[in-house]
RNA sequence: GCGUCUGUGGCUCAAUGGAUAGAGCAACGGACUUCGGAUCCGUAGGUUGGGGGUUCGAGUCCCUCCAGGCGCACCA
């Protein structure tokens, strides 16, 4: 609809043999009724180009739209607005369509679909996952979504650092847990994690080892512990995830760039390019050389690599070897800071930077009673994904995490989230849908015969077309959310049509009306429904026959 | 100090450079003997952190100052 003004008004560009491409018009949705449904400022952009006042443009342009049979007026007003008039039945005309082709009525014409990777939550598995990352899985799955219901073809991945110092430690920690069980005194090392989770995984390991472990090298030991106590936090991890409807099709694992030299391969290919130098008995990335604010060491002088280098060679192996168009990262804002040497790297690697979307997810704050919970994963002071989503719900969680603007920082207070969840906007939508349905259901039930044929022409109340315009407008929606990879847009069009619908419910019945208003009245409920499940299925949430 | 995100009613947040800055929560007052009251309608609440600038037009863009979060390793 808004793409059909678009039009429109191109071709009015065109009447006055203006390219367009030198006027950013925008057709907007003034907030005030008596403006019209949609306006644009084109006339007040072309005002310099054509040297003539905007209003008088504006006239003039009115005379043009005035042919287009869309509109049931269209008005100009000061300094140079051209406001439309839609007529009613433009917008029943699309509503029909969407009880027609259904979702695909908005999914939005691509110009290429992409191949393109998302890689998300990626969270070492040293210990459960924490709020934190349960915002960032739910961006990502919800980008996933989108971009997939977009037409592009998604794969999802999780990365994991198995090979890192981090995951020594783990080793470390859960041996020494196994040592304290078996009588053994041994202090705890400072930065090793202290959570209960680690004594439970080493009791596991009494269970199955006793204490043969204490009989054999130490290093073949703690590398015992790592693995187990790493599948057995990963396990835990892909279990709260599943319970948070997130999934994958890829873990991809830092070991393998190094056991099949990818890492070395990488540096090489750098230092033929002569990006390598070395200083300090280390090897430094001139990353300096392609918009870094400093080189970067990928090798330290101990001989191991920095997480640097593998995470170039795991960049250079999404774009180069698997070949995604786009790749998108969803990180957690305080990694901010390694953004520009990631993008310094690609370019380095001669990959078009533009092709890497690096979505920063601001910082949660938990709170419980108004007071911040500390989120230290070494001291295990915080609470734990599952434990959000066992006091307030799947639905609950997913909806706060995805209602904000990535850029935003989210509180969330436990108790408040809690206490509040019968308010929570989560439900007010999943109510609207709910209704619907159980209207659907009366009808069904009560043996009522609904006309296959829409008539639109027995829609003529307010709330109805205040119903239409919110559905059509979800197409709007997803398009903001695709291309600012913003999933709170989908949820702001969900919120939207629910307010529209809660309206319409209050003031208009459909079961009890004259037989040709009730079936009408089917068609754009059905059109609701219709629209409110793919928002739902877009954020992953349920969309609920009853509550 | 440098970088970055944020600053909008009491609280949590919207507003693709557009017209009279909008919702929800909290407060107060109303609404169905028929489809679910987890709803709806209304009242009240604002110098968009301060100051400059850009232009037909600024919450939005630029500069500067203030406040807060997060980063600034041969850590991961």
């Amino acid at each position: 609809m808004r793409g059909t003004i678009e039009q429109l008004v191109k071709q009015f560009l065109v009447s006055l043999k203006i390219k367009d491409a030198d006027v950013n018009f925008t057709i907007e949705y003034p907030k005030i009724d008596r403006f019209g449904d949609y306006s644009t400022n084109v006339a007040m952009l072309l005002s310099k180009i054509l040297k003539k006042l905007p209003m008088e443009i504006a006239e003039s342009a009115k005379v043009f739209f005035e042919d287009s049979d869309l509109f049931e007026k269209v008005d100009t007003a000061n300094p140079g607005f051209i406001n439309f008039f839609v007529k009613d039945t433009v917008f029943f005309e699309q509503i029909k369509k969407i009880v027609e082709i259904r979702e695909n009525y908005f999914k939005p014409s691509l110009a290429k679909p992409k191949k393109i990777q998302v890689e998300f939550v990626s969270a070492n598995p040293t210990g459960p996952l924490h709020i934190g990352h349960g915002r960032g899985a739910a961006i990502g799955d919800c980008i996933a979504r989108i971009l997939s219901f977009c037409g592009h073809s998604v794969e999802r991945e999780y990365y994991i650092n198995d090979a890192g110092f981090q995951m020594k430690m783990l080793g470390i920690s859960t041996f020494i847990r196994y040592k304290q069980l078996l009588g053994i005194d041994e202090p705890f090392p400072e930065n090793g994690y202290q959570g209960e989770y680690i004594t439970h995984i080493a009791e596991d390991m009494i269970t199955e080892y006793g204490d043969m472990l204490l009989k054999k090298p130490e290093d073949e030991t703690i590398g015992i512990c790592t693995k187990k106590a790493g599948d057995v936090i990963m396990s835990g991890i892909l279990e709260s995830l599943g319970k948070f409807r997130v999934s994958f099709d890829k873990f991809f694992k830092e070991k393998q760039l190094f056991d099949s030299k990818f890492v070395q391969d990488t540096i090489e290919l750098l230092s033929n390019k002569s990006y390598i130098y070395k200083k300090d008995g280390a090897v430094w990335f001139k990353t300096t050389a392609f918009g870094d604010d400093k080189d970067r060491v990928i090798r330290k002088s101990d001989g191991a690599y920095t997480y640097f280098a593998s995470d170039v060679a795991y960049h250079r192996d999404k774009f180069l070897r698997r070949q995604f168009d786009d790749v998108i990262d969803v990180w957690g804002a305080d990694h901010h800071g390694y953004v520009n040497r990631m993008k310094s790297a690609i370019r380095a690697l001669g990959i078009d930077e533009d092709r890497l979307h690096i979505v920063l997810v601001q910082i949660v704050n938990l709170l419980r009673s108004g007071k911040k919970v500390s989120m230290s994963t070494r001291k295990a002071e915080y609470v734990e994904l599952d434990d959000v989503l066992n006091e307030v719900g799947v639905d609950a969680a997913r909806f706060m995490f995805v209602s904000r603007s990535v850029d935003s920082h989210l509180d969330f207070d436990l108790d408040l989230v809690k206490r509040q969840s019968n308010d929570n906007p989560v439900f007010y939508a999943q109510y609207a849908y709910a209704r619907i349905m159980n209207i659907f259901k009366n009808i069904k039930e009560q043996g009522i015969n609904i006309d296959s044929e829409f008539k639109m022409d027995r829609l003529k109340e307010k709330k109805e077309v205040n119903l239409a315009k919110s559905i059509i407008k979800f197409k709007d929606s997803i398009n903001a959310a695709h291309n600012d990879l913003e999933p709170y847009h989908i949820v702001k069009g969900i919120l939207d049509i629910s307010e529209k619908l809660h309206q319409f419910y209050n003031k208009h019945r459909v079961i009890g009306s004259e037989p040709s208003i009730l079936s009408a009245r089917v068609f754009l409920l059905k059109a609701a429904q219709i629209t409110l499940r793919l928002g739902f299925d877009l954020i992953g949430v349920e969309a609920k026959n009853k509550m």
